[in-house]
DNA sequence: ATATTATGAACGAACGATCATTCGAAACTA
DNA sequence: TAGTTTCGAATGATCGTTCGTTCATAATAT
């Protein structure tokens, strides 16, 4: 068994790869994307691309599964950080507001990006499993008294829809202002509508 | 000069090009649809979809202009008929709730697709006339004095993004009840966030 | 009224371009 | 040397689009 080229890390043509990939699917999106065009773009082969994966969508697939990881580890260790779900709600659309600025692609394509259609298989995004942490700390919010009573999928919706939408009308270019200077406004407008 | 057949209303195959285009590009996506397929589905010929439609994206421009004048004279409606702000945005969702049970597809294709992707040229769906109306809503129910004074991008992202959470959770199958029986509930969100 | 011509809607096989994928050889590591 | 990684030209399939043709009807001529 020959190990990977000691002149490069371990991973890192995955990783030239799935980056280059990130950076054309949010730039053109996944069908105006060829193979050839993801090659050059992570300076490596047509070749090299169908080692590291069985097919362009997996490319795609792994993608997706990376951001959601990051996305799910974000929110553990804002409920290991955070005691009541005022807090916690308030930790998700700060986090997702910095994530916002700081790796616009990433966040452009998990949230905005239609994966059903270059992924079939994959559930929808508002049924993926961070989406689901979310609804359960609105959900235990409820428990503790801390959220009025009502349908779960209404409270959350409410509670973090606004921020989405602010999100997407950034990313859309239609919002001029760093998302973290409206952090402040976002979360009274959004806890409001909730709030016991 | 010939007239077209007597036996079909003029126009009449422009609109099962359209019908067709509109389920396929919801069911499969725009890329994933082809020309012979859509000639299939509107059971006409392939050569009739290019004799009264530029191209493939032409089909998909006329059909996104078309849901786009609706929701507009929706909105000339709905203003015409209310003059408050609480009145206008209340029955704003209402219609948004309305219009996913009656035309999933329509709303599916308007809200959720990404036409950056096969309609270059076009504006965000966030910057387009009909948001526009939206956000005017709610700016002069600001000069009103019934909203709180804020961006006004941040008020109609809290007042309607509840609301537009929750139509993409119920396109995705995530939720199981008619829409409109929500209505109350999450009105009294939207309204909590952002009302004086 | 009847015959003839003109018009453009509808058709679908065929074309050229592009794409995802393969594969045999070269390069490199251990 | 043996095993792995990289390469990119070649392949086969698919797609959007074109275009020569057919045909029903309207307009015109007889």
């Amino acid at each position: 068994m020959a190990r990977p080229p000691a002149n490069v890390a371990p991973g890192q043509i995955r990783e030239q790869i799935i980056v280059a990939a990130l950076h054309l699917f949010t730039q053109r999106g996944y069908f105006n994307t060829s193979v050839p065009d993801m090659a050059r773009t992570a300076q490596v082969s047509v070749g090299s691309i169908y080692h590291h994966f069985k097919d362009k969508e997996d490319v795609a697939r792994a993608l997706y599964l990376s951001l959601m990881e990051g996305m799910q580890s974000e929110l553990a260790h804002i409920a290991a950080n955070h005691a009541t779900a005022a807090g916690r709600c308030r930790a998700v659309i700060a986090m997702l507001f910095e994530l916002t600025e700081s790796s616009r692609e990433a966040m452009d394509f998990m949230l905005y990006a239609k994966h059903r259609e270059f992924l079939p298989g994959e559930r929808p995004v508002c049924s993926s499993q961070p989406f689901e942490t979310m609804r359960d700390f609105v959900q235990q919010g409820m428990d503790r008294g801390e959220i009025r009573r009502m349908d779960v999928m209404v409270a959350s919706a409410s509670l973090f829809g606004g921020a989405l939408r602010l999100i997407t009308a950034r990313l859309d270019g239609v919002l001029a202002e760093p998302l973290p200077d409206q952090l402040e406004l976002v979360w009274e407008c959004a806890w409001r509508s909730i709030a016991a």
